[in-house]
DNA sequence: CGTATAGTTCAATATTCCCGAACTATGGAA
DNA sequence: TTCCATAGTTCGGGAATATTGAACTATACG
């Protein structure tokens, strides 16, 4: 199992990042990880969605640095990049999930 | 010719928003109409790219609630719809666009 | 060991996107 | 009016992305 890999935020783009909220599975899985800010996939899940479409969608948010993922025995447990995201781009983050509640 | 549809922001959801303002034509286009308030589809052109993409892309643009079409003679002015998309996701425009710079 | 759990990868399908070609419509000049 | 240029849309096909079931890997536990 090699390594998983978390980009230098100076690398993501905004339209990369923005890419990576314009979703609602991701959206509500990034409001998930900030209530609970350990969260492995399947907690993660929304509803009836697949879990290899949730396994991309933090694919997704991992390479828009959103998403940290730490292996942990059988799961991986997710976290929210907030801080490193934040000085990427100012107030995106707050400001999206302001606006999804 | 039938005349533009421009949508209720009620009824544009925030993934919406987002996918409209995750592509770097769009954003271009966006920031342009902020530089100039008035824009033809021409104008709004970011160098290379077709009048076909262009005329795609304000069509998300104004689905999404962020873009206002008036037809003048034979073209058609553009124009941010920076109070009603505000008011509908209070922030979002503004973090966007201070994070494209 | 065998089984259950957690998640990835693969491949096929479905969807979306891009852009050239053809088209519509308006304005202005002859 | 007729002709041409300008402004932009629409259509269609190929390219790129997304979704998801099935098979697979890896770890934990009885």
């Amino acid at each position: 199992m090699d390594r998983l890999v978390h980009p230098d935020l100076k690398d993501v783009s905004l339209a990369a990042a923005l890419h990576a909220l314009a979703d609602p599975v991701r959206l509500e899985i990034v409001s998930r990880l900030v209530a609970c800010p350990c969260l492995n996939a399947s907690t993660a899940c929304t509803d009836g969605t697949p879990k290899s479409t949730i396994s991309n969608h933090l694919n997704v948010l991992r390479a828009a640095g959103l998403v940290e993922t730490r292996i942990e025995g059988r799961e991986r447990i997710n976290r929210l990049r907030c801080v490193d995201f934040d000085a990427r781009f100012p107030g995106l983050l707050a400001t999206v999930l302001a606006n999804k509640a």
